[in-house]
DNA sequence: TATGAATGAGACTTCATTCAT
DNA sequence: AATGAATGAAGTCTCATTCAT
């Protein structure tokens, strides 16, 4: 295709204005030609760049999440065990998330609000984080550290579900006290769940 | 007498009926006319019983999830400690989603796409559930069960979170498998995690 | 018909019920249900005396301007000439419209957004007017007073229309002066115009 | 650069399409698909010019009226005297409606059909020609043509009044005989009202 | 006579997408 | 590559009228 589209400076341009959009009026009220006035292009180039408006909004959320699993894949070759890497993802979501309120109010609120078939697109982005969720639940059963019989998806789904949770509530408290203070208390908690699998079990 | 709406029998089958439909078409596609057709009602008709589409929507989550909270409530009441307790809870939250289907989808999937003002709306009815969730664990925690640094917002987010993404995910693999057997597991990591919050702290 | 409708008590209560609800709300925000909640009737029971709703309108007008045109017509009889009448018409127009001022406002501003139909019906009712305008300049021009050149179908419309202005215009100040105060330099106008209409033609 | 709405070619084909739908099917009749369809754009197009329905009625009412009486208006500085002015006044009055029969007929009997809101902004248009009338009227004092007692508002009113119900009666007539006939007498008939004043007062 | 719950047709407006320039 | 005017499908809600009780 002539045009490289992915690289173009418009590209992200065009991304960045419907970050602002959705953060500024909502979901509902982002249309594309709001879009494309925020990005200073006229509304037909936004389709030389986007097949459609889902597309933008896939585009957004695979660039913006998929730089953020990024950062914390590159931090887990770092990390010496599953805990250290356990307190990583915490830290790092946490971190990330607060870093960017605007991102954090269009993923948390705003594209939960999307159709159906678009939230399957971006489960396959957040297929990574998952895979990577479980690969740590894993090695800390591999390394001794988690319970036997710890469950990897249910372990898993209890990470996300805790972290996303806990983001949302910050988001919609209108991020009013500091996000990065749950990082230590959230962890705690998550690896006492982890550890105490075989506990309750031996009962 | 003017329409006793709320419990006439006609409000219970629109209502139904809005399950049905937004379960078999999604939420987009859930227009009044098809909700109506499948009451079996005119259109004009569900304007008898609520006040606009969104009102058919509130009233769904609020008569639905309100009967679900209820059911927990009660339940409570006959459990003798903040570990039954915490059982109870998951249990039932789980027995409930897995005894209706089509409500799951509704609740965990189609709902979330609505509009912010009908998500705050839906909030209100699930303050009872979190007040619900932190009188557990503070009864837990004066039991001396769980730890005593154990934060109770923060248990709540993780067990609401948890067992919220557990149900989306069931949901999500179109319900494979028998949601109830995550009871028990689920129960258990959670129960790790609020004993623990004192370990990690002696550390 | 068993009905003695146009006698019955409801009758009238409808239709007062009517003009108090326009008066207050506006002729679009005027449904048949409010009128029949301001009569204490059901709304089914309108339809026992009236046909529809425009025949509720069209009764409104009949009855009310009806009365407003005989007590006019009455009073004609005392007149001595047609100077007398034609200052007896302007008088009672003004005074009429001055003690109702409900009234006032549903038949000069707010019927008239009525449907074209309606407007034809209410136009058999103005044609007593009309003749009775009709007949007291040809009166005038019999006896000398108005000059021979006045056409009686013109002289009406000035009349009526000059007085229909000036009640539009008193309603749509909302009454803030004393209508009946323009009874007098309204009919020397008038009287102006009726005598002169020679004094143009002899030049 | 934006649409220059206005002045472009559309709006006038939308205005025109308007007048010629109402015209056909009466206001209640004239569905912003009708007059999409005369003026041969898409409905929406429609929305590009005009902010919502009512703004194509009141632009309607503010281009045709306006140029209506800004004619008058030039007209009237070719005029000798207040008597002229009158004369032309009528003249114009009568002759503009009658070389726009589908004018007329939207302007006599259809938007007078208008919500009270709608009629406020026509209230608007019509002040430039109330004061017109009253200038006129002035300047006539002035000049000594007209009587000192004559109210300048109550001669307005009288003129405006007159016009009003006699191009009414015409349109009502289904424009069967010609209005610029009614010039002449009507123009006689009101210059007697405005020098007669005097008159009944010295009695 | 009276009720009032139920009916169902009908229209304005938005906005993603296209395509001639 | 870029523009932006034009398109047109689609859905919520109101309210006059009916009819079983």
């Amino acid at each position: 295709m002539a045009l490289d589209k992915k690289n173009s400076q418009k590209y992200q341009l065009i991304i960045d204005a419907a970050v602002t959009v959705i953060a500024d009026h909502g979901y509902h009220a982002a249309q594309v030609s709001k879009i494309a006035k925020e990005a200073g292009v006229a509304d037909g180039t936004i389709y030389l760049y986007f097949k459609n408006k889902e597309d933008i909004l896939v585009s957004l959320f695979r660039t913006k999440m998929g730089g953020f699993i990024s950062a914390i894949e590159e931090r887990m070759a770092t990390c010496p065990n599953a805990e250290e890497k356990l307190r990583q993802i915490v830290h790092m979501h946490f971190n990330q998330f607060s870093a960017q309120p605007h991102l954090s109010v269009v993923m948390q609120l705003e594209m939960r609000q999307s159709a159906r078939d678009l939230r399957l697109q971006i489960n396959e982005v957040l297929k990574v984080y998952v895979h990577l969720m479980e690969d740590v639940i894993k090695s800390g059963k591999e390394e001794g550290t988690f319970s036997q019989n710890l469950d990897e998806k249910l372990g898993r789904q209890m990470l996300f579900g805790t972290l996303d949770e806990m983001v949302t509530n910050w988001v919609m408290k209108e991020r009013k006290y500091d996000l990065r203070d749950l990082s230590k208390p959230a962890f705690e908690m998550l690896l006492g769940a982890f550890k105490s699998g075989s506990l309750s079990t031996d009962a």
